[in-house]
DNA sequence: GGCAGTATTAGACCGGGTGTCTAGTTTTTG
DNA sequence: CAAAAACTAGACACCCGGTCTAATACTGCC
């Protein structure tokens, strides 16, 4: 089950030559990537860093060369998945070639899809994060909140959107319902995973669009 | 910062002495209750038994007396909060005296007060679990998705008795509802860890009621 | 060619924890 | 007074945590 990268490609010991093939000139990158895959799923307390490096191949002396702690490995790894994250709902809520709402359906159905490629093992980093808040360092709480605020605002800018279009009716506060959007979809990720099901996601998005109409 | 019992009851080695006192005859009981304290703050995977053990002065070799494993004793602990939280809805959502969609207010209130006296570090067993589910057992899965289960008809038998007395419209699905409610919910409980305030509840909870409007 | 400096890693450090079980002590039962 | 029951001490046998120092292999400059 293991051996995420089969061929060993062997790290010599000492600097590595510049020259050609700059093999693992982004293992910082890998690193943060395999982080993320592994995070992704069983949060940032019940996984060590060596798993980590073991999926990528990095030995375990290389670690502090590229993160200078732990801590600041996770860090890293928020900071990724945000703006990861941001340029995927960018992607699909700024979208002008759809109607605002269907931007965000499809970005539902999208998560969806997504949750079962994993077999509704991995969800929403942050989700998982913000669950763990009390073993994490402290320093993660600003950072996670942080980045609950700025998807809130992309989507929305997606509901204004919606609202410009008359889908939706002026009235509403579209920053507000971002808020109780954001919210609410962790719980759905969170029952996601544990009912291995995208009927906690669509029931969840069902009650959403319904609320959108008063 | 340790010692929640600062005093030592101290116990002996042998069979302990059947007469008066039986100080140490619900000892299975105070696993429990020290087990629900910590795993609701903390989860499953990062809490060892003997951490729990120490916190009610229970030697290490007596855990196995009684429960055959961690596992078991998880269960053992899913089990007593599904049956905890089952009363306290009951309490809540069957009070006559009480319209019943000021019932749900007020429970939804409850909870709120009951995670700022713990400063928002408690939050949910069995969402903590759910959202550690990869990490778990698999035998842990079936029984959170019955006490999700079981809450919402609780749930629903409260949002039914809001329509027999016209508080919300008649054509609306209770069930459906309900579920909707414990999706989000849980949600809303791990915003509300995140950001240490009630205020996640507080907008899910009236994004929810605006909704049985309609 | 040699030497300073830089990039990278081996490997150990050290402490802690894991869940589990056996052997033993003390009581109760009959 | 023996046998069974209730309970616990203490170790077993791991595996792992994050961190850091010393060594190595390269580059660039003189």
């Amino acid at each position: 089950m293991p051996s995420d990268h089969p061929d060993k490609p062997m790290r010599r010991r000492g600097r590595p030559p510049k020259d050609s093939a700059r093999p693992y000139a982004e293992t910082r990158q890998a690193l943060i990537q395999a982080g993320l895959a592994i995070l992704t799923e069983k949060g940032y307390s019940a996984v060590g860093i060596d798993q980590i490096l073991r999926s990528v191949n990095v030995p375990k002396g290389s670690f502090y060369h590229y993160f200078k702690s732990k801590e600041a490995f996770g860090q890293a790894l928020i900071d990724a998945y945000a703006e990861y994250f941001a340029r995927k709902l960018d992607r699909f809520l700024l979208n002008t070639d759809i109607a605002p709402l269907q931007r965000l359906r499809n970005f539902i159905d999208d998560a969806g899809q997504g949750m079962a490629r994993y077999a509704f093992r991995r969800g929403c980093l942050v989700g998982n994060l913000g669950q763990e808040m009390s073993l994490l360092p402290e320093s993660f709480r600003e950072q996670l909140s942080g980045v609950f605020e700025d998807w809130q605002q992309r989507t929305a800018r997606c509901l204004r959107d919606a609202q410009a279009q008359n889908e939706i009716p002026a009235d509403l506060d579209c920053e507000h319902l971002a808020a109780w959007f954001w919210i609410g979809w962790e719980g759905a990720v969170l029952r996601a995973k544990l009912e291995a099901s995208t009927r906690p996601l669509d029931i969840f998005a069902e009650g959403f669009f319904l609320r959108l109409q008063t």
